[in-house]
DNA sequence: CGCGGACATTTG
DNA sequence: AAATGTCCGCGC
């Protein structure tokens, strides 16, 4: 048997799988999915098997054997490894990096070389083999060194050489000579958690009959076996010794007469053990719902691939739906994922599910330890849970009977992963759903423009679809009569050009749902829109409107709660000489530096680079530099001195860093210790608090000046969210929002809680420009510390993709570029891009591959980068 | 002729 | 990615 392994090298030369020997010991435990290691070259490498066979088609001689399977169940399942063949294709890149993703950091490789006495020496003496007559060659400290290794069993290298730092040339000449040989290990970065347990070898009879016979001055020993007499165990060791306040030595007395034993026992880190879920129960569902959750669950009971766009109004109850349908698919035996944008991933949020599902529930965020993440991970991988809720890396959660994948807030650009593998979770959820025959529920207030464009193909798009798979062939037909007449390509890469595993390429239509009541039909908040311009034109340069500055008062009075929303995108803290104009810039990127109160330093957001803050202008040397832009602190600070006295909680990345500081934060504020409540994005999502009556939003219009296609849809659905946070209870609410685009439509509708309008409005213009969803895009990024190179590059690059785009016509391919990204330097390289605008029937991401290929002398040569981004979300 | 360094090749 | 192989210029 051979197994097909690719190895964890991310390179194109190593991007292809190789073939092993499966030797005879470890057939049982080869599978697609196991985690082997296997020599590669002169090394050792971690791989992933993604297929068997039992014969190859070339000297079998060449190939090597496995060395050895890492984990007792494979870590990957048959289909997350078809999967991570599927978005190598689809976002091209690595198929290893696709694999890496899948699994926790804990199980990455991590590579040791240590040295131990080889084979023929380990039963020798020292000197044995290096004796002539009677006297011994080795030198005293060679005759150490391997005292030293014998005793150790095998030793690193790296601590080795620094233990005989003098005498590296020994250990090298014992190396070269034999007495010493190398071996590699790979060995995970986390292990399993240990703890010491205590456990007693008979009945309570015989221990307390024990207890009698000891001496009465060991009294401490009795007592021990006494309380095992009483109590149930396994114990920690840690727990009875503080229970009974003893040492550990008199446990070890017990366990030496071999009365208790003491067993190293695995655990799982539980991040929520402390916490006591309390038990829900399905609530009655409004008709909207359930005509909703009978939709849902028909087709979850039908075994049905389908996925659903759920539009539901903010408090429209999709949480209740969720839960329901999720129970459906339990009770058939089947497993759910849950994806949840990070920042909405809060502890309400997993209380809901925990207290629903209980300990059937795994959860997977970044705020958990790696250990802890990696133990959830196995309570998946173990089946100890059918449930698990998690952001964005938790689509590959490896459980093998999927039946439902929710994701909520769909909208959300969090999905999409900005590092290599450049994955969106809502497209791989679909993929994924379709191999196990399970429903996608993407549920959102207001849904991407992507998936309401999913609804909307109707079946004579799938003609066309059938059209594009005959054209997509027809392409790797072209490349590679174009690769023969340049002899250049590779017939590997040609045959990467299209996705021929069984995953559909293409989605069927979306089926749209809508919820458009509140549950028990609480009105949507009264949403003002204030006009700054307005308000500076009557002489107020505050950053509080007098109307919100009024609302605000009058609920201080009401002692009601405040939520305020600061959009720092776009408005940021740079630092500014008033006299001059200089501007603070980070000295290794094209950016201004911004600035950090707490640590009282400008900071570049990119590269990290800092300084301490100026109070003398580097330029002119006048003192009036100052920091500009509304950041959260400068709000506080404001807030302060109109409310004397008010109780503010800041939840900014400077106030959330802390490992669960979030959480904190959000308790104060729901037991009402604080008034107001003020933050960026991460006080818009899902928060649910019922005494807040008022929510304003400071400079709802940031975000529109920004250079992005998706400006006016973020807008729109971030006032959308936090409006939705005003009067969920008894309470009514009321929110402000302050602009300087009143007029935007995406402001007007998002202040009529009207998303059909926007939507229509918004697909109008899409459509008009040609961008997404009607089109689709692929960035390419090139990045070198020299312009003159980088500009010949990016041009030829553009060059070739338009060559290469000829052959696929008249299919709408069109390469824009190559132009400076918007931030045109990060850590002192420049940075240059090509857009490529396609129809989305057109399978073109081989032609980039291709195309890209053919620039791999570049790269290696020059250093130069090339970095793809399929369907990219931030446009920098 | 032997050496070091740049560069290309290979990894099953 | 990293180890190995190849080629070339250089000093002797």
């Amino acid at each position: 048997m051979y197994a097909k392994v690719i190895v964890d090298v991310p390179a194109k030369q190593t991007n292809r799988a190789f073939d092993y020997f499966i030797p005879e010991k470890l057939r049982e435990w080869v599978m697609v999915g196991s985690r082997v290691g296997v020599p590669f070259g002169p090394r050792k490498l971690q791989g992933f098997v993604v297929g068997l066979q039992d014969h190859v088609d070339y000297d079998p001689a060449k190939v090597k054997p496995i060395a050895e399977v890492m984990d007792l169940y494979p870590p990957l399942t048959p289909d997350l490894v078809e999967l991570a063949s599927w978005i190598s294709n689809t976002y091209l890149c690595h198929e290893i990096t696709a694999l890496q993703a899948m699994i926790p950091g804990a199980l990455k490789a991590k590579y040791e070389r240590h040295v131990k006495i080889s084979d023929t020496m380990a039963g020798k003496r020292n000197d044995e083999k290096h004796t002539i007559g009677q006297h011994s060659m080795l030198l005293p400290v060679q005759d150490e060194i391997i005292s030293y290794v014998r005793e150790k069993g095998s030793v690193e290298i790296e601590t080795l050489l620094q233990k005989f730092a003098a005498d590296g040339g020994s250990v090298k000449q014992l190396m070269l000579e034999g007495t010493l040989v190398e071996v590699q290990l790979i060995k995970d970065r986390m292990a399993t958690k240990k703890i010491l347990t205590v456990i007693p070898h008979e009945e309570p009879s015989q221990l307390l009959e024990w207890a009698e016979q000891l001496p009465g001055r060991s009294a401490k020993q009795k007592e021990v076996l006494q309380y095992f007499a009483e109590r149930p165990y396994p114990i920690k060791l840690s727990e009875l010794l503080n229970e009974l306040s003893i040492s550990a030595s008199t446990v070890k007395g017990l366990a030496d007469k071999g009365w208790l034993d003491i067993q190293e026992v695995e655990v799982f880190r539980d991040p929520y053990a402390e916490r006591y879920f309390r038990r829900t129960e399905p609530l009655p569902l409004m008709p909207e719902q359930q005509q909703v959750f009978d939709r849902i669950s028909q087709a979850v009971l039908d075994v049905r691939h389908q996925v659903f766009l759920l539009q539901g109004v903010t408090g429209s109850g999709k949480t209740e739906v969720y839960l329901q349908s999720i129970q459906t698919c339990l009770d058939q035996g089947r497993e759910a994922i849950v994806l949840v944008p990070e920042i909405s991933l809060t502890p309400q949020m997993v209380e809901r599910f925990k207290g629903r599902f209980g300990n059937l529930v795994a959860v997977l965020h970044s705020r958990l330890s790696p250990g802890e993440r990696y133990d959830e991970w196995r309570k998946i991988m173990l089946k100890q849970v059918s449930v698990v809720i998690g952001a964005r890396s938790a689509i590959f959660a490896p459980f093998t009977r999927i039946g439902l994948i929710i994701i909520d807030e769909e909208h959300e650009s969090s999905y999409k992963q900005e590092e290599s593998p450049k994955y969106h979770a809502r497209d791989v959820a679909v993929a994924r759903a379709g191999q196990h025959q399970a429903v996608v529920v993407l549920g959102s207030a207001t849904p991407s423009l992507e998936s309401m464009y999913g609804t909307m193909r109707k079946n004579s798009d799938r003609a066309l679809e059938q059209m594009s798979t005959a054209t997509g062939n027809s392409y790797t037909a072209a490349a590679k009569s174009d690769s023969a007449a340049r002899g250049s390509i590779t017939a590997a890469t040609t045959s990467q050009a299209a996705w021929s595993g069984t995953i559909q390429q293409q989605a069927a239509p979306f089926e749209l749902l809508t919820m458009n009541n509140r549950v028990e039909g609480r009105p949507l908040p009264r949403v003002h829109i204030i006009d700054m311009r307005e308000e500076l034109r009557e002489g107020n340069r505050s950053m509080f409107s007098r109307s919100l500055y009024k609302a605000i008062e009058e609920r201080l009075h009401k002692k009601e709660q405040i939520v305020l929303l600061l959009n720092r995108r776009g408005y940021s803290t740079f630092v500014m000489c008033r006299t001059c104009g200089y501007v603070a810039q980070c000295p290794h990127c094209d950016i201004s530096l911004t600035y950090h109160q707490s640590s009282r330093a400008i900071r570049c957001h990119y590269c990290g680079y800092a300084e301490r803050e100026v109070t003398v202008c580097p330029s002119c040397t006048s003192e009036h530099i100052r920091h500009f832009g509304t950041g959260t602190q400068r709000v506080e600070e404001e807030l302060s001195k109109l409310f004397p006295g008010i109780r503010v909680i800041r939840m900014d990345v400077d106030t959330t860093t802390e490992k669960g500081s979030h959480e904190k934060w959000l308790t104060m504020f729901g037991n009402r210790q604080a008034d107001l409540l003020l933050g960026t994005q991460m006080v818009a999502k899902g928060l649910d608090f019922p005494h807040v009556t008022l929510v304003g939003a400071l400079a709802a219009d940031t975000v529109l000046n920004l250079p992005d296609f998706r400006a006016a849809e973020r807008t729109f659905q971030l006032l959308t969210q936090v409006a939705g946070r005003a009067g969920r209870h008894e309470l009514p609410g009321e929110v402000y929002v302050q602009t300087y685009a009143p007029e935007h439509y995406s402001i007007i509708s998002a202040s009529r809680h009207d998303y059909n309008s926007f939507k229509d409005k918004e697909m109008t213009l899409r459509k008009f420009h040609e961008y997404p969803p009607f089109h689709r895009l692929i960035l390419i990024t090139l990045s070198h510390e020299q312009i003159p190179l980088l500009m010949r590059t990016a041009e030829a690059l553009a060059a070739r993709l338009k060559e290469l785009a000829q052959s696929l016509a008249p299919l709408p391919i069109e390469i824009l570029g190559p132009v400076a990204s918007p931030i045109a330097r990060i850590k002192d390289r420049y940075r240059f891009q090509c857009m490529i605008k396609y129809r989305g029937e057109a399978s073109i991401s081989g032609l980039v591959q291709q195309a890209v290929a053919s620039f791999e002398d570049v790269e290696r040569q020059h250093k130069l980068t090339i970095s793809i981004d399929v369907d990219p979300q931030v446009l920098m």
